[in-house]
RNA sequence: UGGGGUGUCGCCAAGAGGCCUAAGGCAACGGGUUUUGAUCCCGUCAUUCGGAGGUUCGAAUCCUCCCACCCCAGCCA
């Protein structure tokens, strides 16, 4: 698609690039710079995925760059831990960032001084005001608020203050520095924000340094400026901050001007994006760990055996508007399934295994079967056929009124094509003690492997299946949705009762082929007519594979 | 309630006064192909744009009023 009017340029796809269109044809920007700020006080999730790919998409787009800063003014919940798995997942997502990592941090002494500006110039005050009193006389939405005693002390005094906060010799919460700005705005954020609060707490990175930290108001935006961030795009809830973070922009002697821009944060049925209640479910033992498959983070996801373009795609496909909707979780799972029917390999994989014999088969064999069905580049492997096979017990009924439309699977009587080998005809069934089926007899008909059956031998479908003696064991863990309700975001508290109780069931006697006996760790897996599969990493030299996720199913089939 | 934002098919979403008796994707539902009940292919799926008025030859697009939902009252981000 090209702009008939620029030849040769995709049209505007959505209002930020439109905005960036337009500054960069007026000459307002020379080079689009974009960054993607995470707090490292959690995970990252596949709605930080969409920002990801905003933010270093529209560099791409429009030849900037883009920047991984930290937004570290919070040192009581954040930590090297989650920097460093940030750092990994925006890499691992494929993304590559200008320059070195960055982090609010480094820029600790320049807010600094630009607090002592605003204090000189009479725009910022030191309040002696407890939260209790501060939020008493903050008003309400529909009441203005009152000013704090402190706000016409001498420039000089706050000044003498500020430093004596800085040096660590007043206690947490007994003081703060606040911009002067109207306590009787109707937007909240305006009356009188506290830049700066005491904290002597350890900072991941800067240690004892400090015994103040910046709000994110009095940080984020400068932080921009420093960097000559030009476009600093944000979600909707934000929005609100935005006469604030202009407020500074203005008022201090920035070596730029940035300018910000929100839109709506991704929403997804049956997941939950809240870092904080994300956490709760670590903490209190509900997942793994962050990368628990069941978790919409992006380390739950990879191990889950998404791959990175499958996100991608999926955050291309969104909009950049500022309506907040909930996406359907489908049309995710409709780009990872996309994606892993392009490039998955195929396997074969017997859930739950039915011995059959095969009585007219002489000796094994080695059956060479195709990787892809349709994309022969990827290559071919062998496959033992013997005697003694294992083919999934739901694929199998004793029932033989069932039509052959109904019922693509063996009975008694009739014929079955083996993926990739033989038809086979199912001939008795045998019983154990206790008259369940124990085994099936069947009986293959000679020359059918990739070849059709003579007449009269139609087979009613296809089915997976795997020798008997030359296949491995193996343990799936089938993943379903953590969340029973489509609105897992919805309300507080009531959190745990919304658990899947069944999001993870463990098959312990799976029986894969033996080509998946060295699967790699990394790749996932087709095991035809099942779904997708992928190796699980901390599982050692033992066989486990994670479920990514079940073939798409007509329905109309059991078991 | 004061301020800010949003309302187009079950979900997401194009749409910037006539080309809209409204794109596209997901989902759903029919049918075809198929050694995966997968993939693929074909078809169906809003006379209507939160509601009511108005302006106009003409409105989803402009005006007025109303309704609904989301965000803001952390020394979180």
């Amino acid at each position: 698609m090209t702009d008939p009017l620029n030849p040769g340029i995709a049209p505007a796809g959505n209002f930020i690039e439109q905005i960036i269109r337009d500054d960069l044809a007026t000459g307002r920007v020379q080079k689009v710079v974009t960054r993607f700020p995470p707090e490292p006080n959690g995970y990252l999730h596949i709605g930080h995925a969409k920002s990801i790919c905003l933010n270093f998409g529209l560099a791409a787009q429009y030849g900037g760059d883009c920047h991984l800063r930290f937004d570290d003014t919070n040192p009581e919940k954040e930590s090297q831990e989650y920097v460093d798995a940030i750092v990994a997942d925006v890499q691992w997502l494929g993304f590559a960032w200008s320059g070195e990592v960055r982090y609010a941090s480094d820029y600790f002494g320049q807010l600094y001084q630009w607090a002592l500006y605003l204090v000189d110039n009479g725009l910022a005050y030191v309040c002696e005001l407890n939260g209790e009193q501060m939020r008493d006389y903050r008003g309400t939405l529909t009441q203005p608020g009152r000013p704090s005693p402190f706000r016409d002390r001498p420039s000089s005094e706050s000044r003498t203050l500020l430093e004596a906060m800085r040096r660590g010799e007043v206690a947490e919460g007994a003081m703060t520095l606040r911009a002067k700005i109207d306590m009787a705005s109707a937007n909240i954020n305006l009356r009188d924000p506290v830049l700066y609060r005491v904290r002597k707490v350890a900072h991941h990175r800067t240690g004892s340094d400090w015994n103040i930290y910046p709000s994110y108001d009095f940080a984020h935006g400068q932080e921009d400026a420093i960097e000559g961030v030009t476009h600093s795009v944000c979600t909707l809830e934000f929005a609100a901050n935005r006469p604030l973070y202009n407020w500074f922009v203005e008022h201090l002697p920035l070596p730029s001007q940035p300018r910000q821009y929100e839109f709506g944060r991704l929403n997804l049925t049956h997941t939950m994006t809240s870092k904080r209640k994300l956490k709760q479910l670590v903490d209190e033992g509900v997942v793994d760990g962050w990368d628990d498959p069941r978790m919409p983070t992006i380390s739950g996801l990879r191990r889950r055996g998404v791959s990175a373009a499958a996100i991608r795609q999926f955050c291309n496909s969104l909009a950049v508007a500022k309506t907040d909707g909930v996406v359907d979780i489908a049309q995710f799972e409709h780009f990872i399934r996309d994606d892993l029917n392009n490039n998955a390999p195929r396997a074969m994989c017997v859930i739950n295994p039915l011995k059959v014999v095969v009585t007219n088969c002489q000796q094994g064999e080695l059956l060479t079967v195709a990787n892809h069905p349709n994309r022969p580049e990827l290559g071919e492997r062998q496959l033992p056929f013997d005697a003694e096979l294992y083919i999934d017990a739901g694929d199998f009924s004793e029932d033989t009124t069932l039509s052959r439309k109904k019922f693509k699977r063996l009975v008694i009587g009739d014929y079955v094509r083996l993926r990739g080998g033989y038809i086979i005809r199912a001939d008795e069934v045998v019983r154990d003690s206790d008259g369940a089926i124990a085994q099936l007899n069947c009986s293959l008909v000679e020359g059918t492997v990739g070849a059709d059956g003579p007449d009269g031998v139609r087979p009613r479908g296809v089915i997976h299946w795997v020798s008997a003696i030359r296949s491995q064991p193996a343990e799936l863990r089938l993943y379903d949705r953590l969340f029973n309700s489509p609105e897992a975001d919805g309300g507080d508290g009531e959190l745990l009762e919304q658990i899947n109780p069944d999001s993870l069931k463990v098959v312990a006697n799976a029986r894969v082929e033996q080509s998946l006996g060295d699967a790699a760790l990394g790749v996932t897996y087709q095991f035809e007519r099942e779904g997708y599969f992928t190796r699980e990493d901390s599982a050692g030299e033992q066989l486990v594979f994670n479920l990514t996720i079940g073939l798409r199913d007509s329905g109309r089939g059991q078991g």
